[in-house]
DNA sequence: CAATAAATGAGAATAAGTCTCATTTATAAC
DNA sequence: GTTATAAATGAGACTTATTCTCATTTATTG
């Protein structure tokens, strides 16, 4: 059974194709992709409407993260079990997005923190997000 | 000097009318706000296209920050100098969101982070954000 | 291979943000 | 204080991103 197939299957979300597709386009990409980038990929071979909806199909089976890029347009990003936890960096200069994971130290200096303002504010923390901004100075040809 | 009327003479933007009303209600108002509820608040006083103009040129002189939503609604902030380094805390159950100061020693820790990333991918952070999300247990009446 | 419920495509509708341009206002020089 | 000039504003048109509607198609189950 394809990667796509399965994960549908293992969430109990009826396979049909353009959600192969779209899971397929979002496989293929593993960084953080523009919905924009996403429609011209799929172009011709998912209605727009098709594309959002399974967009949030994705979201509410908890796999597929949605925020925004430095210039404020929805990104996406599949982020399956299998997939270790990271955060992002994000280039002013090319706009890149990359996955950053953490040294596991800091993780859990991070969990600590959490749980401390977890008592203080009474709140339960469910998940965050650690965003980094910058710029990559040679990265990518895109960059001075 | 007015504490709004101050802030633009400082960053040497000139002083009008829907200037200093947009700072007033952002001042008004610490903790971060949706654009629409700016809009509401100051319906009558300033129009769409200048709110939205201002707020730019808020962006532009740095002192207001622009994130989104649990919605993905643009929420906006004003970051004074006298302001402290600050996280958010958003509430999936009422939406509210709070300004959460980490301690020191973690800030410490991100920091030292931060520097391993920056040689890691040789890239320049010039600034980051940490987004923690929760529901509050009995913060507001909102809640459950 | 039906029958049924769910998903899709196409495009209309809505919402958020930007742009245009005529008018108003702030600033600087006198 | 006046005046000249550049900058800012208001109103609404425009654009873009996202959601909605509904007739048609497809997946699933028996």
């Amino acid at each position: 059974m394809q990667d796509s197939k399965k994960i549908l299957s293992d969430n109990n979300v009826s396979i049909t194709n353009p959600r192969i597709l779209v899971l397929e386009a979002l496989l293929d990409n593993k960084n953080p992709i523009t919905i924009d980038e996403l429609l011209t990929k799929l172009e011709n071979q998912v209605a727009k409407s098709t594309l959002y909806r399974v967009l949030s199909d994705l979201k509410k089976i908890n796999i597929l993260q949605e925020f925004t890029n430095l210039e404020n347009q929805s990104v996406v990003e599949l982020l399956l079990d299998t997939d270790s936890h990271h955060h992002h960096l994000f280039c002013s200069d090319c706009g890149e997005i990359i996955d950053v994971e953490m040294a596991n130290e800091f993780e859990e200096k991070l969990s600590n923190e959490i749980k401390r303002i977890e008592k203080k504010f009474n709140f339960i923390i469910e998940d965050h997000r650690l965003e980094l901004f910058g710029k990559c100075t040679d990265l990518c040809e895109n960059c001075s």
